[in-house]
DNA sequence: AATGAATGAGACTTCATTCAT
DNA sequence: GATGAATGAAGTCTCATTCAT
């Protein structure tokens, strides 16, 4: 691929990126177009269709979600902390993108359901050991976790530290667990 | 009003009813119609347009759901419990039409304001005297608690029961209450 | 037919004259019923079709000019009074319906014909008798008088001696006549 | 702008010139795409929505009009004789579709309502000119006369020499003016 | 027979996708 | 390879006409 292709590649998934997150998964090919300063034809030079760029779009946000998260679960701490950076790494990414691909449900993409995968046995593996750790309840798949992380996150504006994702956490947290409920939600006056 | 009309009109309410509630605010006439067994012009009879036809089904939900609210908040029962109700009663209703008709802000529909104001009176007021019994968390406004309540039901298919509302629910617990958390989520295999 | 239905008929073609007098053409079907204070299937009942109420109306507006022109004729005036007498008749009614008709040229209404052919006939004996008395201009047909008769009143709230028609019959007017150009055309301020 | 989109508006425009002088304003937007040769979408592109279609063709055409209009003031002429080929100008072009949007009234374009203005003006200086020379009668205003044009030439097939124009301008003539009243119509056997 | 509800074709408009330049 | 113009299917809405009550 020669090098100004790669440069308008790039530039479409940055403006896609950005407004997916920004305006959820219903703008249009003219506007990402437009947000890249390309053409439209380019854009579908770069993308079959716009399925296709969706699931790059999600892709791309499932690898970089996932290097975060392994890169989360090198480090000494405890689970529960690395179950919030996962979350907090999320907050600002087109989720309702990738929620919306998974309701749709499609089986034939073999990249994107290997991200998933991928994503989902890292999310496991932490939701194991936090259940373990006894700070996550145990009550619950990791499916569902995700399932809660992508409800917390998939809003316009949705921030790492706000109301929804802070309750949500507490939700999430053991019961038993003394030390739950340390956050506080900023009582905001709407 | 004849009473073929009212059958028909009821049949649009109820296909209307089913199909914001399965697949989000967007369904499109023409499928409202055919659910209904109905051609697109019998629609645009009973409701000029669209948003009227958007806004007759908010309302009526939001009479249910006021009623419903109503009669719990009548029982002598902890205000938790009236909450997990008016969480309960809204699950399986179409509350992201609900969400979008509130985010396109339409002032102009008296009885819809009306409504919301009512539902949103009933509900401040169970979420401070939950606060005051001290099972719901005190760092959160109303708004936000109905926030979090519009997340964990705007979803197609949420069930009172499923995990994403237990999480919440428990989430908005009071932390210093021992009887947190007793609900159990059942573990789906996705 | 029942003394009711002769009631309704009267009432559709009177609703039906004056709205397609004020308001053009194309007012709708139910407008029309509405202004009769029935319904639609009423007025169907009555008339096959939109084409057939609008035939009934020409034929009956012709009529009534018809009438007129005949009473005109009759008396012992100069053939100009008299076809000024025709043209004032002709103001307020459907006459854009009558000219609609005619251009959409519907040869298979064997009493619309007839009626366009008497009334024809009777313009064209005037015309020619105005045109021998030395009133009219020669280098017209009856028919371009007819035309520029349509033309001076198929415009809502035309009236029989508004500036519009003071100049089309003044342009009539035989050029030789000394006594011509006598009407004075109000100058209004728009 | 692409040579061939250059092309394509060209050919909507002609298009629609036509269409809309020979069958009036109400010509739908998918004819005029056909009689182009392109798509409804094609049109669309080229024009926002149908009003600007309108409102570019009465541009366009009062542009014309208007440059002929000066072209005709400027000559050495009686303004008697400027009138009439103001007249004749606009002979063929799509009038009704002007009358149309002048009744309906949009405050809103510029352009229009400077082209519109200019040409009033134009005309109220050339109809002043002829009552002061004594060929146009003194008894209408510009707006008077304006409006008899209008009526003249918002025909299907007006022609600038047929029945009906020849008898405006005659009505429209001064009448203690001996030369008035020389042209003649020719009888056409309709 | 009267009513007005139901119908569906057709108008306007948008946008994913294709294609000429 | 890039561009943006062209396309047409699909969505919303209107209205002449048919039909159940």
């Amino acid at each position: 691929m020669r090098a100004d292709a790669r440069r308008n590649r790039e530039r479409i998934t940055t403006a896609a990126l950005r407004l997916f997150a920004e305006r959820g998964p219903e703008v249009s090919m003219e506007e990402i177009a437009r947000a890249a300063g390309l053409g439209v034809g380019t854009l579908y030079r770069h993308f079959p269709d716009r399925r296709a760029l969706a699931k790059e779009i999600a892709a791309v946000t499932l690898e970089d979600l996932l290097d975060a998260a392994r890169a989360a679960i090198a480090r000494d701490a405890p689970r529960w902390d690395v179950l919030r950076a996962m979350v907090a790494q999320a907050a600002g990414r087109p989720m309702s993108l990738l929620k919306s691909l998974l309701e749709a449900g499609d089986t034939e993409t073999p990249r994107l359901r290997e991200l998933q995968d991928a994503y989902n046995a890292s999310l496991t593996e932490v939701v194991r050991a936090a259940q373990d750790e006894g700070t996550l309840r145990r009550d619950l798949s990791p499916d569902q976790v995700m399932g809660l992380f992508n409800l917390a996150l998939c809003r316009p504006g949705a921030r790492a530290d706000d109301a929804v994702v802070t309750v949500v956490l507490d939700g999430l947290r053991s019961r038993g667990d003394a030390a739950a409920g340390t956050g506080q939600v900023r009582v905001a006056g709407r």
